[in-house]
RNA sequence: CGGGACGUGGCGCAGUCUGGUAGCGCACCGGCUUUGGGUGCCGGGGGUCGGCGGUUCGAAUCCGCCCGUCCCGACCA
């Protein structure tokens, strides 16, 4: 492509309102604009690498035998009650002219169920795996990070549809081999790990995930690569403190104005390990929960709402009610009629709680002897505790979510009456896995991954051009013939090339905004080019130079690309 | 939804506290200059100061309401 005419809007300075660096970049370099919070525009040179991640996908999608279709994005919103996901926050609802009442989609479990239910019938017609780039809605509570977390993008979806559950262990073992294909050809550092099955349900699922600062999900994952989860499921082991004897029985002792573990430490002069912490939260149908982990942990939301279900903070007065007495004093013994939960670090040895009087702990509390509790993983992981495989120091790391895979089992199938005729002509409901990419996720993870101070520094694989030509000098003139030659030359060799033949356009300006672009390679044309050369060639990587001769130019950048 | 901040030409900002009719850099247009790292000089065009209402002789500036955008948290298929 020659530059001159074209739209590539970049800009010296980011938005005031850009934060994460993939942000700020794709919008100086011209890739995205931004209509209203959550919703960018891609320009040409942006959609030029939108569109290679999403060749990659496509290609390897076709390679595990999937089939490309497109489903609607805005489907009746019956399809949506039938599994009941209608009504949720963040869908997008509306009415046609008629009343009747639509969804914009923010996915299509639904409708491709919708679709399998009508379409396959018998055991011949499975396995099947269907797959589109559709555009997804969601009313974000919160857009931010530019690309990062919007409100309408593209997904590529797939889905797998099988007789049974080893049928779908197997499009879930192809699905995992295509992404780990797509990501390693996007040139991404990325992980596979453990996750939630969330609201999608399931029998279980993995995230893939690329570390950036910008991410926002966390993952534990040992340095040996023996485990990898997200936090939200993330388990460890703790380390033991010297618990030494327990007392026979639960000692009270005054702790005047003592209300945080930290002062509590203090004053005991003991390890945050060897303190309860309590946290009271009350369930969806008002149950009041006590909540134990150890002094040094966390707890973690989720996991909790794993065993207790939906449940908010409970209030200053609802506590004093249960309890006698105000946070900072709190503890299970002697409690009734409040559901105890307790972290498996709390099972072992003793600790010290609040006694529910305020300005009293006790110490020597042991579970089970002296409280009866729930015991569930409900405390988040710590960096450098034991990996629950390896035993490693487990690492803790901000990540971006790029892409994920669900086993769904018959949770749509069964609603939505998807069913086939097994060999015994019995009615069977169809057994599914759902498979998530967002491509423009890929490209912000790939830009959080590979900058510097002058611009992107893309993948091979994603950037908009192999080639950034840089002419120095007007078109007619023997530079502007040779870029002219050496142009058609290299796209003949298979390469896309960007040749910046802008009149006006200073060189300075031209190599600024080269780097900002952030091609895998830079060639310049100008008068120290001809008629001897070399041709200055530049590795964007590193910013190093690798100047070619001018006999056999265009091979020799052919073959510069193929080594990077 | 809770907390915080911001909104002045395309982008980045000053001016707001202390009211007097809008300014700087970049970008854009014209001329000259320059021609290998956002060239230099000269001359231009472009802004209902987010919106509505109020106070005032007079509002970008003070007050009220609303809208928008971002950040932290909550939430997140």
């Amino acid at each position: 492509m020659r530059l001159s005419g074209r739209l590539w809007p970049t800009l010296r300075d980011a938005p005031a309102d850009a934060e994460a660096i993939s942000h700020k970049l794709m919008v100086r370099a011209g890739l995205v604009r931004q209509l209203a919070s959550g919703l960018y525009s891609f320009l040409p040179f942006g959609l030029r690498s939108l569109e290679r991640i999403i060749r990659i996908i496509r290609e390897e999608m076709d390679r595990i035998g999937a089939q490309e279709l497109l489903l609607p994005v805005m489907h009746p919103a019956e399809i949506w009650e039938a599994t009941g996901r209608y009504g949720l926050d963040e869908q997008f609802r509306l009415q046609d002219r008629g009343g009747r009442a639509m969804v914009l989609g923010m996915t299509h479990e639904e409708i491709i169920t919708w679709h399998a239910a009508r379409e396959l019938r018998s055991y011949r017609d499975l396995p099947q795996s269907w797959y589109q780039f559709q555009t997804k809605l969601r009313d974000e509570p919160r857009p931010k990070s530019g690309i990062l977390r919007v409100r309408e993008f593209i997904m590529k979806d797939s889905y797998s549809m099988d007789r049974d559950v080893a049928g779908l262990e197997a499009s879930y073992a192809a699905h995992a081999g295509a992404y780990s294909r797509i990501f390693d050809r996007a040139g991404l550092v990325w992980y596979m790990v453990e996750s939630d099955v969330g609201m999608m349900g399931g029998m279980g699922a993995h995230e893939y995930m690329a570390p950036s600062t910008a991410g926002e999900d966390t993952i534990a994952r040992s340095p040996g690569g023996a485990y990898a989860a997200n936090v939200e499921l993330a388990v460890s082991v703790a380390g033991e403190p010297d618990f030494g004897d327990a007392p026979a029985a639960p000692e009270p002792f005054d702790t005047p104005g003592i209300g945080t573990i930290d002062e509590l430490a203090a004053f005991t002069g003991l390890s945050p390990r060897m303190l309860a912490k309590s946290v009271v939260v009350v369930t969806d149908d008002g149950t009041p929960v006590l909540a134990l982990v150890r002094g040094e942990h966390t707890l973690h939301e989720k996991k909790l709402a794993h065993v207790v279900g939906r449940h908010r903070p409970a209030q200053p007065d609802e506590i004093r009610e249960w309890f006698g007495a105000s946070p900072g004093s709190l503890g299970p013994v002697g409690v009734e009629g409040v559901r105890i939960v307790a972290d498996p670090t709390i099972a072992r040895g003793h600790h010290v709680t609040g006694a529910n009087r305020d300005g009293v702990h006790l110490r020597g509390v042991v579970l089970g002897r002296d409280f009866q509790a729930e015991v569930a993983d409900i405390r988040e992981v710590l960096e450098g505790e034991g990996c629950p495989v390896s035993g490693e120091p487990l690492i803790l790391e901000p990540v971006i979510e790029i892409g994920n895979i669900f086993k769904l089992g018959t949770k749509y199938s069964g609603p939505l009456g998807a069913t086939y005729l097994d060999q015994e002509g019995r009615e069977q409901p169809i057994v599914m896995g759902s498979y998530g990419i967002g491509p423009a996720r890929v490209l912000a993870a790939a830009i959080e991954q590979g900058n510097d101070e002058a611009g992107i520094v893309w993948p091979k694989a994603l950037a908009p051009f192999d080639v950034h030509m840089v002419l120095v000098g007007d078109a007619g003139s023997p530079q502007g013939e040779y870029a002219e030659r050496l142009f058609t030359e290299l796209t003949g060799l298979g390469l896309e090339v960007l040749l910046d033949d802008r009149a006006g356009t200073k060189p300075g300006e031209k190599f600024v905004e080269a780097e900002l672009l952030g091609c895998p390679v830079r060639v310049t044309i100008g008068k120290r080019t001809l008629p001897d050369g070399p041709l200055e060639v530049q590795v964007r990587r590193g910013r190093e130079r690798r100047d070619v001769p001018l006999d056999g130019a265009a091979a020799a950048i052919r073959e510069l690309w193929d080594s990077l």
